[in-house]
DNA sequence: CCCTGATTCGC
DNA sequence: GCGAATCAGG
């Protein structure tokens, strides 16, 4: 992964949304680990844990030992490289768009909708502890909505047709090369000016045309006026 | 099971 | 520094 400004810009930015890191990872096509790993490095305020504080500030147990870690690590990292070659012939993502286009409801950008969910607050929209707990339902409630549907299809399962979908329900359950995400920043083109610029996500992340914005974003936000109006305010249809 | 974030530690 | 493996709670 190489953490240039503006994919450190995107993840503050998604960090303090209140976004999980699973789906900061989706959009920066990385897994929640780098994330999480990343905003540690970077000092992020950590966001409230749903475990427990294993370390409290001293030693109060004195047995916090639980030790079986690390199985064949190199194993695992061997494999990384190998499977980049899926989509790294001649067969990109196109059919995507097409097929996508009856279902992207429950499936293209979720976090894209979570963005614009809290702006619904037109009191507060500078307040971060509000606007990071409002994202945070917003996430919770863009989670829903395929769990919701899941439901919904299970109630009206049909006895002779059944594709069991096991899960995924953010990826489209019709025939699509599910998402290579595995695509480093490095291919998609980036502001060739040093210093700010708009990191509002132009196309699908992960996919050959996607790129930033690049235009000069608003003193203290990471997205230009344009983008910024539809990160942080009016719930509109939204199209790219 | 699924999800979540936190931590560890080989690379 | 990076992030997969792992842990651990909901």
């Amino acid at each position: 992964m190489e953490w240039t400004d503006e994919t450190i810009a995107r993840l503050r930015d998604l960090w303090s949304q209140g976004l999980s890191t699973a789906e900061i990872g989706r959009q920066l096509s990385i897994t929640k680990n780098a994330v999480v790993g990343k905003a540690h490095r970077l000092g992020l305020p950590p966001r409230p844990s749903p475990i427990r504080n294993r370390k409290t500030t001293d030693g109060e147990t004195g047995t916090t030992e639980a030790a079986p870690r690390r199985k064949s690590p190199s194993k695992a990292k061997a494999t990384e490289t190998a499977g980049s070659d899926l989509f790294a012939d001649g067969k990109d993502a196109s059919p995507v768009k097409a097929v996508s286009d009856g279902v992207e409801k429950i499936s293209e950008k979720p976090a894209a909708v979570v963005r614009k969910v809290p702006s619904v607050a037109p009191e507060a929209p500078k307040a971060p502890q509000p606007a990071a707990a409002a994202a945070a339902a917003a996430a919770a409630a863009a989670r829903a909505v395929p769990a919701a549907q899941k439901e919904t299809a299970a109630l009206h399962r049909e006895p002779a047709a059944v594709t069991p979908p096991k899960q995924e329900p953010r990826v489209a359950p019709v025939s699509r090369p599910a998402l290579p995400p595995r695509f480093s920043t490095a291919g998609i083109d980036r502001p060739t000016r040093r210093g700010p610029s708009c990191c509002w996500p132009i196309g699908d992340p992960g996919t050959p045309g996607f790129h930033f914005c690049g235009a000069t974003p608003l003193s203290g936000k990471p997205y230009c006026a344009e983008h910024a109006a539809i990160a942080y305010v009016k719930i509109r249809d939204r199209r790219d």
